[in-house]
DNA sequence: CTTACACCCTGCTCGC
DNA sequence: TGCGAGCAGGGTGTAA
């Protein structure tokens, strides 16, 4: 489930959990995920105490009281929960959610407070890495990290500045990592739809001869934004994870525009499009032909 | 430098 | 009902 709005959700529901707490016992419970586990995972984890937990891009990170990080990568299929101890239900996380495959419990944090927090991830794409705090910002995962949706950077200078002379579609240029980090494939499709910009259109276009903003820049810049902060009030989108539960978890999906909506008149008022269909480097894209230009 | 594509892995849905 | 094909929220490595 996991772009920017999802793992900011996991984010919030887990960080009354786990900071201030020891990480009292660690259980992996095998050798990998997407990539081997760090030299003596374990050990070097036990004991801990979290000290924050923060995130970039779609990284969880938990700043630990030996002055590494834990680094949590949800991939595609990768979520938490939260058994027993003395919190309250929170956004975003698992609690005593039994539609989960115990086989695909992973990793196990057992808390100082009793608590325990449960990794579960069936395609396993997810990962996870332990790199001192002083290394993280040069370390490969981040050195080439774009800038963040929802912070102060992103606006319709920026969109140009990073756009200007680029032939690739929209869409290719709105996912990829390195220019703004976050947004997956469910919200730059919506992002584009509210801007009404084909993902088809040359990024570059968004950008004026003298490389300034145009009018469109400066709509999609503030469009990311809003479907962003609209996702995360929402708790973000639960897709193909059935909740029996606890309504809090996401339901931003009953929002989309597009998004896995083909066939669908066009949402925009008086539009009377019908939402197509494209699969644009490898992925699917969803539009209003009539109104995206 | 781009951009495109296969691939990692499991589970679900759809059409026959 | 069974079965294979296709597809899925991400990211990386390789090739052209």
């Amino acid at each position: 489930m996991p772009e920017l709005p999802e793992v900011e959700t996991v984010r919030r529901g887990l960080e009354p959990a786990m900071v201030g707490a020891r990480l009292a016992g660690i259980d992996q419970r095998r050798p990998d995920l997407r990539f081997p586990f760090p030299e003596n995972f374990v050990e070097r984890l036990t004991g801990r105490r979290v000290e924050a937990l923060g995130r970039r891009a779609k990284y969880l990170l938990a700043d630990l009281d030996d002055a590494n990080v834990l680094v949590m990568h949800l991939g595609m299929s990768g979520s938490f929960r939260i058994i027993s101890g003395e919190d309250s239900a929170s956004p975003g996380v698992f609690h005593h959610d039994r539609s989960k495959n115990v086989a695909h419990d992973h990793v196990a944090f057992t808390l100082s407070t009793g608590t325990r927090i449960i990794y579960n991830d069936p395609r396993r794409f997810g990962f996870m890495e332990l790199i001192a705090r002083s290394a993280l910002a040069e370390h490969a995962l981040f050195k080439n990290v774009g800038i963040e949706p929802l912070g102060n950077a992103l606006d319709g200078a920026a969109l140009a500045r990073l756009f200007a002379g680029k032939a690739a579609p929209l869409k290719a240029a709105l996912l990829d990592q390195t220019l703004i980090a976050g947004l997956g494939n469910i919200y730059v499709c919506e992002a584009l739809h509210r801007a009404r910009l084909s993902p088809r259109r040359a990024a570059g276009t968004l950008a004026r001869k003298d490389g300034g903003p145009t009018e469109r820049a400066h709509l999609l810049a503030r469009v990311i934004r809003e479907v962003l902060e609209e996702a995360v009030a929402a708790g973000g989108s639960s897709l193909r994870d059935h909740r029996q539960t606890n309504g809090a978890l996401g339901y931003f999906q009953h929002n989309f525009r597009v998004y896995d909506r083909e066939g669908s008149a066009c949402a925009a008022p008086g539009c009377g499009g019908i939402v197509k269909r494209i699969v644009q480097s490898g992925r699917a894209s969803f539009f209003c032909g009539a109104c995206q230009r």
